[in-house]
DNA sequence: ACCTGAACACCGTTCAAGT
DNA sequence: ACCTGAACACCGTTCAAGT
């Protein structure tokens, strides 16, 4: 029973959720306060009773694809991985790639945020305890975060993304047919590479670079894995150390 | 001699010289069409004359500072580096990397451009070269790009870096001591790599963490160009494949 | 407690008008 | 040809007022 009431109050959580699906239908443009509250059936200083501000509202729709990431490698890669660090976080970081896929504007939020949520914390600390039970010591995993840069989140920032890849493939063309031989190895490449993989949309297969990327990265590690001291958990004889 | 004009008359390359000169002094955000008209003594409906609209000024920023970046690196690294690929892409990277230390801001306004530059183009032109030398083929050269990314044109794309070190320093701090042994890892890494980092400023040394990731990366790329097939400047035989 | 309307300071940009 | 002032459509946000 209960009367249905059209419009539910405000939360939020019903905030947030709105704001992530204003972004993936309209993109990150459209995303304003303004539009926010029209989708809400609510004027837009109302945001402002769940929200401290725009910048708020950001971080918390970052919070909530994160958490959408969490629960996705929870499910593949399961909380502890044993011995195997590299398939473990390999699948991780695959499956945190497939949420992203959903929220392609979420890079571009995650980026601009000048503080750690929690979830994102979380996420790290997922992924060093796989390292450490890898056999990672602290230094090498900390590096190894930095190798993996924005990959561990299952993104790379891809310079020059175009809107529509069909479009900046004719532009792409019509530019170096253009402009001649001033970019020998340019049109040399995309002479080479657009013909192997012919049947592909545009000139790259996105996942293809990227666990080509992760993999030469994983390799890396491994072998630098191998040759680092072994795991210490005391940290008493740090004191050892000179400054 | 000739009357000392208190203001020259515009152009695109005053205007594109005073943006870069505001954002580097005022920050990306500062950038607006109604500042910069201002620093120009001006009017902003002004600039329209000389830019098409905002985008096409952004367009023309990044012109400016990647041509900054070819000059450093035409010095760098010299226009053809013979056979030692590995150490002529890494200087060629490192002085990349000096210039857009200088401008901060420029990796921001780097990832939104939609469309190529031939500045950009020509950057790239120029390390596929340093590959081909090497005898890289043109399908593993492609793939290095993306292994690369953005490091290729000297920065990486830094998850949450902090305006300010040392207040994100003792917020991090804060926040792990609060949240107890919710993040075991993140607490020992963090406990031991500090320690270890005394007296540099902050957890990491950005540095040090690009030229390990750059190393890991080059020496990934190393070992699968042994393995590629030799390099082959004839197109032909690449019709022997079937699709 | 939660929501609203009017208002403010700021954007990018258009347009007709000035010199 | 180059620059300008007023205006428009949009932001995020404050504030006093409503229920």
């Amino acid at each position: 029973m209960g009367t249905a009431q059209r419009r539910p109050p405000l939360s939020r959580e019903r905030v947030l959720a709105a704001a992530v699906a204003l972004a993936d239908r309209d993109g990150l443009d459209a995303l304003t306060m303004r539009r926010l509250a029209q989708d809400l059936e609510v004027e837009a200083m109302s945001l402002y009773h769940h929200v401290a501000n725009k910048e708020a509202l950001l971080d918390g729709v970052v919070e909530v694809v994160v958490e959408e990431i969490v629960a996705a490698t929870d499910v593949a890669g399961g909380p502890a991985t044993g011995d195997d660090w590299r398939a473990g976080l390999r699948a991780r970081i695959l499956s945190a790639r497939e949420v992203l896929l959903r929220h392609p504007w979420a890079p571009r939020v995650l980026e601009t945020r000048t503080t750690l949520s929690p979830a994102v914390i979380g996420y790290y600390d997922g992924v060093l305890g796989i390292l450490r039970a890898g056999g990672f010591s602290y230094d090498l995993a900390h590096h190894a975060l930095h190798v993996l840069g924005s990959r561990t989140l299952g993104f790379v920032q891809e310079l020059f993304e175009p809107d529509d890849p069909a479009g900046a493939d004719a532009d792409v063309t019509a530019m170096l047919e253009q402009l001649g031989g001033r970019f020998p190895h340019i049109v040399g490449m995309m002479a080479e590479v657009a013909h192997a993989t012919e049947g592909t949309l545009g000139w790259c297969d996105d996942q293809f670079e990227f666990e080509f990327a992760l993999d030469l990265i994983l390799d890396g590690l491994e072998a630098r894995r191998v040759g680092d001291r072994p795991r210490s958990d005391a940290p008493g004889n740090l004191d050892d150390r000179t400054t």
